[in-house]
DNA sequence: CCGACAACCTGACGGC
DNA sequence: TGCCGTCAGGTTGTCG
């Protein structure tokens, strides 16, 4: 589930209790998830105070005072624990605190990824250096999206997840900002009026910002990392509801593009 | 560049 | 109870 509005809410989480302790035990349990942890990130990371925490796109940031970094992804299925009663299977770094606490990174699908980066070089990390401009950032305007899908053929959905477009959007957030600018997800990106790609840029934020206020919503299996239910609180307009109504009394209907399920309203979104 | 498809991996769910 | 097919928030690569 984790889009950019449940990355944020994890970081959020994650902040209350790692900002400023130092990391007195860091356990990885397994040599890999999608690819391959670092070898010497326990012996980096232990000992290390935590400086800040930070998002970049659908990626975590967790900051040290040793000039390191580490860098988590949650895939589909990653979420972090705080305090869990047990560590499970699909528990996979343990990290604990100078003041008792700890935390556990679990991702059954092991989709997700951890790097420990120098801070100082993030910016050259590969996947940054191609990923796109954050959309709360006041960057990602209807002018920019113009230029961004200038000439493209590709459905506008498909472009609106790809992460060097713009970066953070998943399926579900994609699916709403769609429908609340009333663009059909299949139009040729370069074929959108500009005046749908205005609203478009409204739309994004919006959705995003409505999500985190709601607490990082998502799906079944997303919690706050504090525990607090953050899932299953939010309702979407065209997520997961096909042949349910729209609010124009028409039915939601689902697609496939790209091999995932595009849902929308084919009466407003034109 | 594009669309289609597969791969990575586990778990939940529905049908029989 | 179990077996089987389908689907799921993401990313990366290949093929034609």
């Amino acid at each position: 589930m984790p889009e950019l509005p449940e990355v944020e809410t994890t970081v959020s989480g994650l902040r209350k209790v790692l900002e400023g302790r130092r990391l007195t035990g860091v356990m990885p349990r397994r040599a890999d998830l999608r690819r391959a942890i670092p070898e010497d990130l326990g012996q980096r990371l232990t000992g290390a105070r935590v400086t800040g925490l930070g998002r970049r796109a659908k990626y975590g940031l967790i900051e040290t005072d040793r000039g390191d970094t580490l860098v988590f992804h949650l895939g589909m299925s990653g979420r972090w624990r705080i305090d869990p009663a047990e560590l499970g299977k699909h528990d996979h770094l343990v990290l604990e605190t100078d003041d008792g606490h700890r935390l556990s990174l679990n991702d059954p699908r092991r989709f997700g990824s951890l790097d420990l980066l120098r801070t100082d070089a993030i910016a050259e990390w590969p996947p940054f250096v191609a990923i796109g401009p954050e959309p709360l950032g006041g960057t990602v305007t209807g002018k920019l999206l113009k230029e961004r899908f200038a000439g493209r053929s590709a459905a506008v959905k498909l472009l609106l997840l790809d992460q060097r477009i713009v970066a953070g959007l998943g399926n579900i957030y994609v699916c709403e900002a769609l429908f609340r600018a009333q663009i059909d997800p299949r139009k040729a990106a370069g074929k959108v009026s500009r005046k749908k790609l205005d609203a478009l840029a409204a739309a994004i934020p919006a959705v995003l910002l409505d999500a985190i206020a709601a607490g990082g919503s998502s799906l079944r299996d997303f919690a706050a990392p504090d525990g607090e239910l953050g899932y299953f609180l939010k309702s979407f307009d065209v997520y997961a509801r096909e042949g349910e109504p729209c609010g124009c009394g028409d039915k939601v209907k689902r697609i496939l593009q790209g091999g995932r399920s595009t849902f929308y309203c084919s009466a407003c979104q034109r």
